[in-house]
DNA sequence: ACTATCGGGACTGCCCGTTGCT
DNA sequence: AGCAACGGGCAGTCCCGATAGT
């Protein structure tokens, strides 16, 4: 194995976010589709065979940013108490990776800015990324189901994850300034997870209203 | 416009789902990306020029079985009674796509049943589907601000769809026999709403036990 | 055959002008490249096949200013006395040309400039443009040896259109505002015959210099 | 850089040519419409795919025996003593281009002569040559205008090469044999030149005929 | 007659396996 | 020894001609 801080790697680490930005640029200058692999690896002057080796994909440079969230996701769910709650584990877990990519905001603001706003202005791109969130909670799932010592068909550990995933992507889509923005998104996932409640307490509809019971009977059965 | 029932409508339909057959049968005997689109026409003894005036590409057929689904759907949510709380509208359009999908696996069992053995054969295509589904879920929760008249930046709407997409998925994807199995579909998805709320309001766990609160203490804070 | 002014007659032409306004539209807001036969047609609200019943080919929405000009062109060159020295029918006949664009120019205006303007835009189908030249070049080149009575290999048929050809870009492409300008086109044309003139006289340079003679020893020879 | 004959230098060379081969017979043997590249490259036993990475497009390989001539042209022109007319200085490199032509035509013969005979043969494609052509003079007057130091909108530099490229074509075309005989090019050239200079001078025949004046009076006026 | 549909071929972009270079 | 050029393969798009339905 190789040194991890060698000078080789600083290297990678250098060509690799090199990459990143010329793409970024790229993407936002003329659009994703209208940017070739070609053109990024020119920028950096490497062989645009070169990328894929950094890269998977083109669509990869985008989940660059979310690369290490998922293992501090995975990482720290997996060091909750073997005892607590499987919900209560998943929350923390997301308290933490919600920290974790404040603070990627912050130090690297430039790259996390920008590939927010390319997101935003390919709306097809966003499908891939919610695809490898899917996956991601398809691994959560399993680590609760193993804590659970139950199995795949318990349905406890799935809606576990896709409640709070679901809280998590409403959250974060929800902001009065734009998408993406993680300052404070632990508590609007807080008040997400209030409002899901209401709703299927009360009244169905997300308002705190009066002891009124939802109406569950359907024209048509 | 066209006549609905001419000649050339009718073979429309006919080669369309020759093509899906052909397609499903190649992905199962050999595997999707083992199979490319020239095969596949060449079965049909179309073009594969004629293949991409069918689908927009080759994931689109395994998305065939969903498509009139998508309409059901939001023509469902669109006519229930504007008086109706939003969650609670939703969840009787999902009713009516649950019964629309049985429908289809009945009459259209074997289609169904391929599509669903591709889907598990390769774990990869199951994004495709779910980033359709997300582009859907987005499509609701708009109908559901406008009901609510509300603005973008308004979480309810897009926590409904969210919890009930969730609860569909899971619903869904946690059933004894095989994933994707239709029947009792509703029965499930409403287990898992129940679920949802138990781990609201309970324990978190999922399980319906004593009085005990969360704890919502972070240890490292 | 159907009547010139018929119904019939005018609706085509309307169609026409709409398919080609559509495509200038679309040319300049998106790129030649970018745009589709289909979107143009579907701006008008035709068939792509239709858009090929009225233009042979994409490209030819470009030519159809110049469609006419060709007729001009050709017809008064015929027109002309037989007489008559050929340069001097092909100098008649381009003056005539340059008389009918410029009518072009002030009644139909707008489709005239946005044409230029795509010329300009995309070099590549100046390319187009020019080849479409050649071929009138030719046809008046085959005019003259028949005036001439001589045969395909007697050089000066070819080369009074060629120098003719020549002085018309020139003329047409220099000048101070933009290119494509064609008021004083007859005289820049005028110019840059006398400016041929000077180069093959005096000193090859184009400028009515000295008595200098042009020096032709190459200093490989 | 590579080594310039390294042994992937000059598989590819080969590669290139075989390509070229091939084209021209098939082209001669079946028409150039009915040749598909799918055949030509079948032939050199590549994959279609590496076809375009030799040639941008099916034309192309037409194009191929001027490649060079191109450099020769542009390197001849920039390398006339900075002092020289440039017309002079256009015509000598006019003459490099017509000797290394010759140079091409003899040692390479097969190639030059069935790509002529293509060409020939179609005329239409006779326009890809013309527009490629077209192009090389734009960038020659840029040169000339870099030279006189003026702009892109004085005539001189662009009549220079037009009337140059004028008789470069009229010298070309216009032999008894057949088209494109390079033999005695550079030498029908200077006569195309003289009957340009008559045509200016004396009566605009061609013909160095009396001391007649051209009337210039236009009949319609 | 008119148009929707199909066919087909050129061409591009992504991505990968191999092979020659350094 | 590593690395990047090269070739290959497939998806996908566009233009345009031919054919067949209404």
């Amino acid at each position: 194995m190789t040194h991890p801080h060698g000078l080789r790697e600083r290297k990678k680490q250098r060509t690799r976010l090199a990459l990143v930005d010329a793409a970024l640029d790229l993407f936002l200058a003329q659009g994703y589709d209208r940017t070739t692999v070609e053109q990024i690896a020119a920028v950096v002057d490497v062989s645009p065979r070169t990328f894929f080796r950094y890269f998977a994909s083109k669509e990869d440079i985008l989940l660059h940013a979310l690369e290490d969230g998922e293992r501090v996701l995975t990482s720290k769910l997996a060091a909750r108490p073997t005892g607590e709650p499987p919900f209560v584990a998943l929350r923390h877990a997301y308290t933490a990776l919600f920290r974790h990519l404040a603070g990627v905001a912050s130090t690297d603001h430039d790259r996390f800015e920008r590939t927010a706003r390319v997101l935003r202005a390919e709306p097809g791109l966003m499908a891939v990324l919610l695809s490898r969130v899917a996956a991601l909670e398809d691994r959560c799932a399993a680590e609760l189901a193993r804590r659970m010592r139950t199995g795949p068909d318990d349905p406890r550990p799935r809606m576990a994850v896709a409640l709070l995933g679901a809280a998590a992507r409403t959250g974060l889509m929800c902001t009065e300034h734009h998408k993406g923005d993680i300052i404070g998104a632990d508590r609007r996932v807080e008040e997400a997870l209030a409002l899901a409640g209401q709703m299927l307490r009360y009244d169905w509809t997300g308002e705190p209203a009066s002891g009124q019971v939802a109406d569950q009977a359907d024209g048509e059965r």
